[in-house]
DNA sequence: CTTGACCTTCCAGTTGCTGGAATCCCCATA
DNA sequence: TATGGGGATTCCAGCAACTGGAAGGTCAAG
């Protein structure tokens, strides 16, 4: 199959999976006489496989380790557990960051009035507030 | 003062600031006899306001919506208000994502050993799982 | 044979900086 | 006055992870 076939079965655009291949995430395709890309089940299962792993946050370095594991049938099962942990331990931290945001923007506008007047405690804030450990002077 | 100053003052690396007048976020600083960059502390108060929104999560393009809302004293609260309120329901939406992506993780990670053994259930499933949010097969 | 869908490569742009090189300015001390 | 060091300046490159678009080649149908 084509790499528009590969695309639409694996989820993986087109440009992507070039893009995939040119950094060498995934192996060349073979290529037909015409010079396209030629894709089978096999492949499509992997880009499906990295896909899925994006989808999870991995970084495509993480994937890149992630399918060596895969392909690697003496892998200990304990390796991919402890790549899986750490990613979900740094998702937490990215979400109790985003929950920072949120409940500091929360807080400031439950001072906003909202209304038509000037008058805005959140830009004051955003102005006023102290922005990192900064040093009295 | 200079640069160095602003920055540590504000909290913004100098670098930074230099990025920030050149996408034109910030109006261009003066310039001393020998081409420094001069600052004040109305220039600092602003660049703390920006590293505050930024710190809160929003782009570099509403950062400049916000100044102009900050510095035009006619502006309705209510228009920051919103700018707050969508920022809060986009950070919402990261949270939410994020948390998929954290319970399917630790959904595979209940499932695998996670010893010296190869098999390994997050793999098979990164594998043989639809590219979409994780059904149960 | 032509049309149009699909494919190819390559370059550029996205977001928000950050690092580094080469050069210049300023101030203080020997 | 030379010199040394710590700023400052500009510009270029690169990070992640793609995405868009131009210019052109291929393929199957009509």
């Amino acid at each position: 199959m084509n790499i528009g076939e590969a695309a639409e079965r694996s989820g993986v655009p087109a440009k992507t999976i070039r893009y995939y291949e040119s950094i060498g995430l995934i192996a060349p395709a073979e290529r037909s006489a015409g010079g396209y890309r030629v894709y089978d089940a096999r492949e499509v299962e992997t880009l499906r496989f990295v896909q899925r792993a994006r989808s999870l946050g991995f970084s495509i370095e993480q994937v890149g380790e992630l399918l060596a594991l895969w392909r690697d049938r003496s892998r200990a099962s304990a390796d991919v557990k402890a790549m899986a942990s750490a990613q979900v331990a740094a998702i937490d931290r990215k979400i109790a960051e985003l929950q920072g945001m949120r409940d500091t923007l929360e807080h400031l506008m439950t001072r906003c009035h909202g209304d038509a007047r000037p008058d805005c405690p959140i830009l004051e804030d955003l102005a006023g507030a102290e922005a990192a450990p900064a040093e009295e002077r």
